[in-house]
DNA sequence: TTGACTCCCTAACGGACGTTAGATAGATTT
DNA sequence: AAATCTATCTAACGTCCGTTAGGGAGTCAA
């Protein structure tokens, strides 16, 4: 009996025993493997990049995770975590649609600047036709976009959106104006070595963002766009 | 004197000598190149694979490229070569500024429709961080974006664009919303198995694109968004 | 006819990679 | 005190990769 608990374990705080004595040296091999899985691909990054930069040899890696691949869905995995936090706060709210769906994009892009590995992870795994990834996301995906779009539409049943947006084809816009918008962000940086992303350049995309939203979505215009 | 116009010649046809008895390997090459690049990443690609797809062995590729970096250069040069006609025919067209901003977008969203590997490879690309395409982003991105913000910059000048309107910032969403759709389209298709990008599904995002550049940049509505 | 050139081949080198085997030092449990 | 477990190490295996060396068949010009 070596071990059965190694995948359901380690979740939802509240162990007493076996947290004793770990010197926290798997969630430091998590988040280096995050930082350079993001910067440099599945492919371009090797376990003894990893273990170099953490302090110790490759092999010793595989002591907390069986594979390369198995660490790298481990971290996929560890970010659809958040993520889903993120989502279920949104659909489970009390407020009224339009006020969620304003604070969704908020949050949204909240995410996403102070995720940067996020985006840069999920833009190569949303490329990558045939990696590692693609059974979490084929997994991970769908439920996500599914409680944008009952939420989309529940608030076109109850009037607060407007009934001819495709609900699916919205979300799939939004998530391409928001995702692109940060990587094209990066590469200008890269290119130009101008930087795009401080804060009030965040606050000013939330602010575009959510104007498109009301035109295209509310049924009643949330705060009068300038015109 | 061995071969000094290797990398000078073969562009800009015209030629007599050298052209007669190519057996258009090198341009085979290429068109496999592309296609596997854009499917697989620059590592994911092997000299073996391209050569295995064409009928040959790997270091006969070496014969018509002098190492993978430079096949992989050459492969973004010719895709960028195509890009640049195309930009260009826009900025020196002779119709109003709000009509080549309409055609602007019908053609970008023509080119990459009918250009697939050209929106999976630029993904990438954009996404690369240390790679070996990123001088030839660095030298071939800035000029087009120049055009396209000196368009809208002339065009703000003679009336036909909103003044309050930031060129650079317009352009890089344009570019976010069109380039990040096309690849959220590819990631649904395989994880929902739903084809989104049908003909009529194209025709309606040149539609939705083209109204929200004219609500957006245009100073007369152009088409009357239904509203 | 001869010599050069083109375009492909096979063989192989050196390096990087993921992974395995096995040892060791220290902590924990019995 | 003895046994077990944990977390690391070194050494090395097999594979794949980009690239080089060198050869050979066909074409073409002198």
């Amino acid at each position: 009996m070596r071990s059965p608990s190694k995948t359901s374990a380690s979740r939802s705080g509240a162990k007493v025993i076996e947290l004793r004595r770990t010197p926290d040296t798997r969630d430091r091999v998590l988040h280096v493997a995050q930082a350079l899985f993001a910067e440099r691909g599945y492919r371009g990054t090797s376990l003894r990049d990893i273990a170099r930069r953490i302090g110790i040899k490759a092999p010793s890696l595989l002591h907390h995770f069986p594979s390369k691949q198995q660490l790298y869905i481990a971290v996929l995995e560890k970010m659809f975590e958040s993520l889903e936090d993120a989502a279920n706060a949104v659909a489970w709210g009390r407020e009224s649609r339009q006020d969620r769906m304003r604070q969704a994009v908020r949050d949204a892009i909240d995410f996403i600047a102070s995720h940067p590995d996020f985006v840069r992870l999920m833009w190569k795994e949303m490329a990558d036709e045939s990696g590692v990834g693609r059974q979490v996301l084929k997994r991970r995906l769908p439920p996500l976009f599914s409680i944008a779009v009952n939420f989309i539409f529940h608030g076109q049943r109850e009037g607060e959106f407007r009934p001819e947006v495709d609900p699916l084809h919205f979300m799939w816009s939004l998530n391409s104006i928001t995702i692109g918008y940060f990587t094209t962000a990066a590469m200008i940086k890269r290119l130009w070595n101008m930087n795009l992303l401080g804060p009030a350049m965040i606050e000013r995309r939330k602010r575009e963002v959510i104007d498109t939203v009301e035109r295209t979505l509310f049924t009643t215009p949330g705060s009068m766009p300038p015109q």
